[in-house]
RNA sequence: GCUCCGAUGGUGUAGUCCGGCCAAGCAUACCGGCCUUUCAAGCCGGCGACCCGGGUCCAAAUCCCGGUCGGAGCACCA
């Protein structure tokens, strides 16, 4: 039989000449997370599909905000993803060209230096004002870009302004700030350098000298990418093909690189790779595969329309992935003590996986008068006189509050089928994503299964039984 | 307030540009059945949606107008 699948396919991308030259662009300040994972793969989804490149861009124009062990995370990330990056590029190490552009800009004069105070100039801007320095000589604003350039003024004192229209209906593109003087120091350019470009110039210079042909992102850039393109319209640049996609909420998710951060620093969160953040390397860790990320944004498609992010989809693509490699395995949770009076010994095989006989069983003596373990729910859940199996092992009965072993064996009989663990199980805690632990027994040889298994009625944990934990990944 | 964008079942989407094949497809969830020594997977069946109001047209999810609701941004973050 034929199955008709339709397999979700993202639209072509307009205005596609031969390859294309695409990005990604972060700031670093900490790993990849959820969110990012997003313009990863639409971005290497559109390579792939056309050929051509895609460039890392990192973007560290504001030395407030950089976690320097980011710069190898992200590559980092982006590998264990299978995200394909053909080009590395790190803003603050270019701070020379968009040193020169502003010259250029400020010469032809699309730009001029600013020293209002801050306050003074938003409300000039509110009220459609030029502010004294709009029109000032051109000599005077090169020797402020200068002084600037060379750490002679105070952080905060000049800015250099991109001259747009100061009537314009929309009050962000109205004269926005190209470059300040921040009063942190750059953690990687160093302390030669004190003019900083605002995201918005270093990325239209980039854009345009890196020879980017697409740019997929957030709408949430919408009006960044209005104020990008006065320089390129100031320089006469070819624009490239923008493309901006409805943003995705993440319910009740901490999704801020800065609180991670701050949980991190306060010990609430044991790093960035604790199951409780949403970075890569934390979902990786809880045992999502990169193909689920890959497949699940694919599915999104690329549209303008705001969403919100399906859990129950993400886990049911990546149970689609994990499932037949998962071996079956039973974690006794608050593990029950029971000894079944009048058992014989049984040899007891239990298939690592229903549908893959290949892959061998897990084999337990139990012999007669020993004890095994049984979740405590499960256990306190059996009513008096009712029968149910353990699985793979042997029916019992409850009489009296004592488990029986039970006169009738037959395999054919509906009831309830329970798990279990024998007596030499091994300590076991299973850390769920809300931080909580579940605490119990693991079968012995699941002392040999690493990576992702399936706790029997349970839920998909990816185990490192010599550590004695797991990660509990979904239901 | 201003700029921009959007609105398909519980959820995620296809279709909307170029109106008819859409009495709306797929996935997921849920319900029922089969299979099964897991409440997994698999298989079969079922439930369930075009924001509202006008207009254009032989014909509108699709075009136009108005409304409602929701979202993003709003200046030296990226």
């Amino acid at each position: 039989m034929e199955k008709k699948v339709q397999e979700h396919v993202l639209p072509d991308l307009k205005d596609v000449k031969g390859k294309v030259v695409m990005r990604l662009a972060p700031s670093p300040s900490g790993p990849l997370h959820l969110g990012h994972t997003r313009m990863a793969f639409l971005n290497d989804e559109y390579v792939r599909r056309y050929g051509g490149k895609l460039i890392l861009r990192i973007e560290d124009t504001n030395p407030a905000n950089i976690e320097p062990a980011a710069y190898d995370m992200i590559p980092g990330d982006l590998e264990m993803l299978g995200v394909k990056v053909h080009e590395i590029v790190i803003q603050s190490s270019r701070l020379a060209i968009y040193y020169r552009e502003a010259e250029s800009l400020i010469k032809g004069g699309h730009m001029y230096a600013c020293t209002c105070k801050r306050e003074d100039a938003k409300r000039l801007k509110l009220e459609m004002k030029a502010c004294p320095h709009r029109e000032q000589p051109l000599e005077t604003n090169l020797d402020i870009f200068n002084s600037m350039r060379d750490g002679k003024l105070e952080p905060g004192s000049a800015s250099l302004v991109v001259r747009t229209s100061l009537d314009d209906p929309n009050p962000s593109l109205r004269d926005w700030i190209a470059f300040r003087i921040p009063a942190a120091r750059h953690p990687i350019a160093g302390d030669d350098f004190h003019l900083f470009p605002t995201m918005n110039f270093s990325v239209a210079v980039d854009d345009h000298f890196l020879g980017l042909t697409h740019v997929i992102r957030g709408r949430d850039q919408l009006n960044n990418t209005y104020r990008q393109r006065f320089i390129f319209d100031y320089n006469g640049w070819k624009v490239p093909f923008y493309f901006h996609y409805g943003m995705i909420s993440y319910p009740g998710s901490l999704l801020k690189t800065s609180l991670m951060k701050k949980g991190i620093r306060e010990g609430k969160f044991s790093g960035w790779d604790d199951v409780r953040l949403l970075t890569v390397r934390a979902l990786l860790r809880r045992g999502y595969r990169k193909e689920t990320f890959r497949k699940y944004w694919i599915d999104s498609g690329l549209r303008d329309v705001d969403a919100t992010f399906s859990w129950e989809i993400f886990n049911s693509i990546n149970k689609g992935f994990i499932d037949s490699d998962a071996r079956r395995l039973f974690f006794v949770k608050d593990p029950h003590q029971i000894t079944i009076s009048e058992a014989p010994d049984i040899e007891s095989s239990i298939p690592f996986h229903p549908s893959r006989p290949e892959l061998g069983a897990r084999r337990y003596s139990v012999k007669a008068g020993s004890s095994v373990y049984i979740t405590t729910e499960d256990w306190l859940s059996i009513s008096d006189g009712e029968t149910v199996r353990l699985k793979d092992l042997c029916n019992v009965t409850r009489v009296d509050g004592r488990l029986t072993y039970s006169k009738a064996q037959d395999l054919s009989r509906k009831g309830r089928i329970i798990h279990w663990a024998p007596e030499k199980s091994i300590g076991f805690t299973v850390v769920k994503p809300d931080g909580t632990i579940d605490s119990g027994l693991l079968e012995p040889e699941g002392m040999d299964v690493e990576g992702e298994v399936q706790m029997e009625r349970y839920g998909y944990v990816n185990s490192f039984p010599r550590e004695g934990t797991g990660y509990f990944t979904h239901r």
